[in-house]
DNA sequence: GGAACACTTGAACATCCATTCATGTATCGG
DNA sequence: CCGATACATGAATGGATGTTCAAGTGTTCC
């Protein structure tokens, strides 16, 4: 086994149990992973820090609404941005950020394979 | 360890790599967790099979509502639904919602943990 | 057949949200 | 100081989305 995070077993009742009250919570953290933006940016963090421009450029996004997304990104405490010269390095918060993308593709991939089509729209 | 799914190594290179064909897809999906309501859905769902009614009853919204919301569920692939009856039940596609719940919600949790504040609209 | 139950579907509506454009702050070099 | 680079921020805009209301389909029982 690695060193990393580790999950619980996916056979078990998960230890925290989805409630009306967290909810609401639970749900905005995880909005963060619904937007290919956003998604591309903490990707692209996975594979280690990048400068606010650079990170801007490797995604493919104009750099201001980058910076808004990471304002975003920030304040749900899943990245970290360090003054570093005129640079701000982005960074992911810590390694359940990491294992949350992991997980979130690793499961995502598998449900697509038992798929068609997962377009919307679809009659 | 369990007989379930198995999801991989946090701490090696995810096997599927995002990029900016697939990320609309990955978002799509993961959008399917954004929401309460939807959220709810899927964790009443998690512990058994139920009636559309009975599901709407349970997370307290409105039929119609219920039913929209299990639609766009369904054409995902997260869910689905059975006539029997009069009713149709609904049940999670199969163990790797459930996983993809679980770990979603275990990292989440996680990530709270370190945080004072999550709620978007702080200075 | 017809009433009652269970669920779905469509349109209208209000809200939220990601991007863009323009401007503001901060750091470094000269 | 002043310009240039690097980011952040605010307002505006267009598109997506969740809910509600009203009507439609399907099923059971008498």
């Amino acid at each position: 086994m690695g060193h990393g995070v580790n999950a619980p077993d996916s056979s078990t009742t998960p230890r925290t149990r989805l409630t009306s009250e967290n909810a609401q919570q639970v749900a905005t953290t995880l909005q963060a992973l619904s937007t290919p933006s956003r998604l591309l940016i903490l990707a692209r963090l996975r594979e280690g820090p990048c400068a606010a421009t650079e990170l801007a450029a490797a995604v493919g996004m104009e750099q201001s609404a980058c910076s808004h997304q990471l304002r975003l990104l920030r304040n749900l405490g899943l990245v970290t941005g360090t003054r570093e010269g005129r640079s701000v390095v982005y960074a992911l918060h810590d390694d359940h950020v990491a294992g949350l993308l992991d997980q979130a593709l690793y499961h995502v991939e598998h449900l697509r394979l038992g798929m068609t089509d997962a377009t919307p729209g679809a009659s």
